[in-house]
DNA sequence: CGGCATCCTTAGGGATACTG
DNA sequence: CAGTATCCCTAAGGATGCCG
C-alpha cells in the first residue's frame, strides 16, 4: 500500500506548543466542538427559528437543545430575537449573525466528505441557485487558484485580521 | 438587530425524518466528530506518522490517542503500515489514506473561522506554495462560481457517486 | 409554545502504571 | 517506541415532568 501524498510537506511542522488550545482549529471546536452544536447550527441553515423545531429537526432533546442554544447566543453565533407576526403574541427567534453564518463552509465541506464517503447516508447536495450547479467547499488561494493538498504551506502569524 | 439574508432560502426545508443519522453531515460526525479525532487528522496533515507525536503534538493522552487512532483505521481514514529506516527496526506508522486526505477541507474551514473570529487563538495561515496567497476553503460551484451563502439552493437525492 | 429542573446513562478523556 | 490496563472524572445527552 503506497504513501498518500497530502501532506503539507515542506516547512510546516508546528512547534509541540501548539498543544489543543493554541491553535484555531482547536478553538473553533472549543465553540461548536458538541455534535449538537452542529446539527443546530445545521438546521439554522435549513431555515429553522423556533425552539421547538431546532429540538425537534435536529433530532435532540429539549434541555440539550436550550443548552446548546444558549452557548451560540453566548458565543455570537445566533442571535435570540423577539418578533412578532400581526395580531399575534410575542415570540421568540434564534437568527444566525454573521459570525455564526460564517459556520457554512465547515458544514458544507461535512457534508462533501459524508456524500461522498459514506455509503449508508443519504446524498443531499448544494446547488447555485443561478446556475445549478453542485456547490462544494474547496481550496482556493486568494488569486483564485484552485489548491491541491500537495501544494500548501503552513505559516503562523498573522494573516487576514480578526473583526468583532 | 437585523436578520442575516443567509438562510438557504427557497425549496430547502427538508423533511423531519432527517433526524441525526440520515444526513450526511451527521453521519461524518459519527466517523470523525470526537475533538480528539479532529486533533489527530490536523496532525497527520501536519506529517505527523509515529504515536508518541500524535499523543504529543495533538496534547492528548495515550489511551485516547490509541482509541481514535484506532476508529480512524477502522474507518479507512488512516492506514498503519510497517516501514523500516535502513538499519534499524520496522516500525508502525500511520498514513492519510485518500479518504482521510479528503478531511482537509474540513480542517480549513475550521481553521479560517477561528482565525478569523477567535481573538484568543494565534493566526495559522495555510499557503498556496506557488503564489504564497492565503488559502482558504470557499464556496465554489461545480461551474467555477464563488457562490455567496444567500444562492444556495438544497436538493435531496443524488450527486456525485459515492467511491470505496 | 418555549423553555427549565431533575435524574440517569454513556462516551470522552486524563493520570498512572505497566508490557512487548 | 508503541502501545495496554486500570481507575476515575466530567461532559454530552436522553427521558420525564413541570412551568410561565
Amino acid at each position: 500500500m503506497s504513501e498518500v501524498a497530502v501532506k503539507l510537506t515542506g516547512r510546516l511542522s508546528p512547534r509541540d506548543e501548539w498543544a489543543a488550545d493554541g491553535c484555531p482549529i482547536a478553538g473553533t471546536l472549543e465553540v461548536i466542538g458538541a455534535r449538537s452544536s452542529f446539527l443546530l447550527l445545521r438546521e439554522a441553515f435549513y431555515g429553522c427559528t423556533r425552539f421547538d423545531d431546532f429540538a425537534r429537526r435536529a433530532g435532540i432533546s429539549e434541555p440539550v437543545a436550550a443548552a446548546r442554544l444558549r452557548e451560540l447566543v453566548d458565543h455570537g453565533l445566533l442571535a435570540r430575537e423577539p418578533y412578532q407576526e400581526p395580531g399575534k403574541r410575542t415570540r421568540e427567534q434564534y437568527a444566525l449573525t454573521p459570525k455564526g453564518a460564517e459556520i457554512l463552509p465547515v458544514l458544507t465541506a461535512l457534508m462533501d466528505w459524508g456524500n461522498r464517503w459514506l455509503a449508508d447516508s443519504p446524498q443531499v447536495q448544494l446547488r447555485h441557485r443561478e446556475c445549478g450547479a453542485a456547490v462544494s467547499a474547496e481550496l482556493r488561494c486568494a488569486s483564485g487558484h484552485a489548491v491541491a493538498p500537495g501544494e500548501l504551506d503552513l505559516v503562523p502569524g498573522a494573516g487576514s485580521r480578526r473583526r468583532r
